[in-house]
RNA sequence: CGCGGGGUAGAGCAGCCAGGUAGCUCGUCGGGCUCAUAACCCGGAGGUCGCAGGUCCGAAUCCUGCCCCCGCAA
């Protein structure tokens, strides 16, 4: 069976492997064209690229691929697995693979549609997430589903290590599922109503929220876009925070806590969250105890809230 | 030339503007206190101050060039 396979980031990574060591016929990897990144610009490739170089495959990069399709009509593939590629397909290349085109999606679908999933649950406060494998259409990951599996999410996740979970767990989907498919016997469910969901961008922390919807904004935003804060002239990434026991009474964004032995902790609309990992502007990645030996927190100060809108 | 921060002990920082003894917190090592300790007390080790050149009696500090790291924005 030949298979073209289109994704994009570390994500997809899992599952391409995963359909290379299936023995099939990987005609063509399908992932976005090459991105500046970074203060230099530099151009980049794609993970799935990189990836699919040193598997020597073929890699299709094209910038609008529901005008430049021709390449990957010609290769008269079976069936097309997609993973977080990134363009939005016609009927038109739907219509090229005779056993459909196929995708892997992180999130219990009908749950999350569209761009992050994962981020948005954690975000959310879900407590459970997965992965499901649905037959493409034309609706932005409104198809019919195949398989389906839930993952618990823990409160030691962030947005990097529940990927990680789920993509291998996408490999294992689409192991299952590729079979099915070439059989061409297997059950498929509609899905119910659902909502699509944006990329999510870097978002400042409100400290007047509860505890937990800081804490788990910090978590589904690192390790990208990340939740920030100001402090005084400080801005701050944060990479990494637990809910914190809090009894004191001060204003929310007040730092309770500032010292290498009792750590950062700030309080919260209801409760204080506990940072663990951070990154000031123009710093490294490090641990907030790391950041307090250098003292430039100290225990009383505000953090800013932003205005609600 | 998109905007900006930075490179000083193993880690995180101060010192630089107004050149003149290498400082702080943590870690580490040794000793003490303690039933005990990640707690507390005492003591010690550990630094080519990113690299190269220049100015100067004297440069972490001032000047010039280079290398590297990072935040924002794309």
């Amino acid at each position: 069976m030949k298979i073209v396979f289109a994704g994009t980031p570390e994500f997809a990574l899992e599952p391409l492997t995963a359909v290379i060591n299936g023995g099939y016929e990987v005609v063509a990897v399908l992932t976005q064209p090459d991105k500046p990144q970074g203060r230099k610009g530099t151009l980049t490739p794609s993970p799935v690229k990189e990836e699919a170089l040193r598997r020597g495959l073929f890699v299709l990069q094209p910038e609008k691929l529901r005008t430049d399709f021709s390449a990957l009509a010609a290769l008269k593939a079976d069936l097309m697995v997609t993973c977080a590629y990134g363009q939005i397909l016609t009927q038109e290349i739907l219509d090229l693979f005779p056993l459909g085109v196929w995708n892997i999606h992180a999130s219990i679908l009908p749950a999350y549609r569209g761009a992050a999933p994962i981020a948005r649950a954690i975000i959310d406060g879900c407590r459970e997430t997965g992965v499901t494998i649905m037959k493409t259409e034309l609706g932005l990951d409104t198809g019919d589903i195949l398989l389906a599996e839930r993952c618990p999410i823990y409160d030691s996740d962030d947005c990097g290590t529940l990927s990680d979970r789920l993509s291998r767990l996408g490999a294992e989907l689409i192991t299952s599922a590729l079979p099915l498919i070439e059989r061409g016997d297997y059950p498929l469910r509609k899905q119910g109503e659902g909502f699509v969901c944006k990329k999510v961008q870097r978002t400042e922390v409100d400290f007047s929220r509860s505890s937990r919807e800081v804490s788990c904004l910090i978590r589904g935003l690192s390790p990208a876009p990340f939740a920030y804060a100001n402090v005084g002239e400080l801005t701050l990434n944060f990479w990494f925070a637990e809910e914190a026991a809090c009894e004191e009474t001060a204003p929310a964004g007040t730092v309770i806590e500032a010292s290498p032995k009792e750590g950062l902790v700030i309080k919260c609309g209801e409760g204080a969250v506990r940072i663990l990992e951070l990154q000031p502007a123009g710093g490294r990645r490090m641990s907030a105890r790391d950041f307090l030996n250098g003292r430039k927190l100290t225990k009383g100060m505000q953090f800013d809230i932003p205005r609600t809108v």
